[in-house]
DNA sequence: TGCCTGATTGCCT
DNA sequence: GGCAATCAGGCAA
């Protein structure tokens, strides 16, 4: 296996597809960042996916605003944004541009930079290492994804999502409503690896 | 275990 | 002015 700064990223067309085909498929991946001398590497465990103009849920519902404007870019873009004032959450921009689709980011399990996310994340060394990335806000926070990062695209050497060889099958995947939102909870939009012990709650 | 709150920004009604 | 795709810590039971 190369290591993953040598691995090249995933191409953009990988994003230009439809938004639930393109979650799902982000399971098993690899989220590779590199931030002033810490490396990061980690595999996506639990996803979200948010629609565009007809999800109600999904901040880009009443269009273009300053705050979102990434979302409209093309499949293959970051779009960064601050909730609750405190913590930033990640999506990857899917389909094409001026859709306003994204996949949300919740969780990973932490293949590499252990130890600078826990300084990141402010924990003790003892600290459990399923916490580490287990939900939006502690993954922006432990990678050190801010809002610099909005707007990039995932295919630079220094961020970028990677293929890791996990091959998985349909069964290994399970769905539920979207964590944390009120309209919609009609739709399973939220995939994860089953069973894997690095989800978010 | 589970509920409640504080922290703090920026959007929308 | 209210609330949001969150999280950790405090307190009660």
């Amino acid at each position: 296996m190369k290591l993953p700064e040598q691995s090249s990223p995933l191409p953009l067309k990988f994003y230009q597809r439809d938004t639930v085909t393109v979650a799902k498929d982000l399971l098993g991946k690899g989220l590779f960042v590199r931030k002033n001398k810490a490396r990061f590497l980690c595999e996506i465990v639990e996803v979200e996916a948010y629609l565009g103009k007809h999800d109600e849920a999904s901040h880009s519902f009443r269009g273009p605003t300053q705050r979102n404007q990434s979302m409209f870019q093309v499949g293959g873009t970051a779009y960064v944004y601050l909730i609750y004032g405190f913590y930033f959450c990640v999506n990857v921009v899917t389909e094409e541009k001026g859709v306003g689709s994204a996949v949300l980011l919740r969780a990973a399990a932490p293949l590499s930079g252990h130890k600078e996310m826990q300084k990141n994340r402010k924990l003790k060394e003892l600290s459990r290492p399923e916490q580490l990335l287990s939900g939006p806000g502690k993954l922006a926070q432990a990678l050190g994804i801010d809002r610099a990062f909005d707007g990039k695209k995932f295919n630079r050497p220094d961020f970028k999502i990677i293929d890791l060889g996990n091959v998985l099958s349909e069964s290994a995947i399970s769905s539920s409503p979207r964590i944390g939102i009120s309209k919609a909870k009609d739709q399973h939009l939220r995939f994860f690896i089953k069973n894997s012990p690095w989800l978010s709650r």
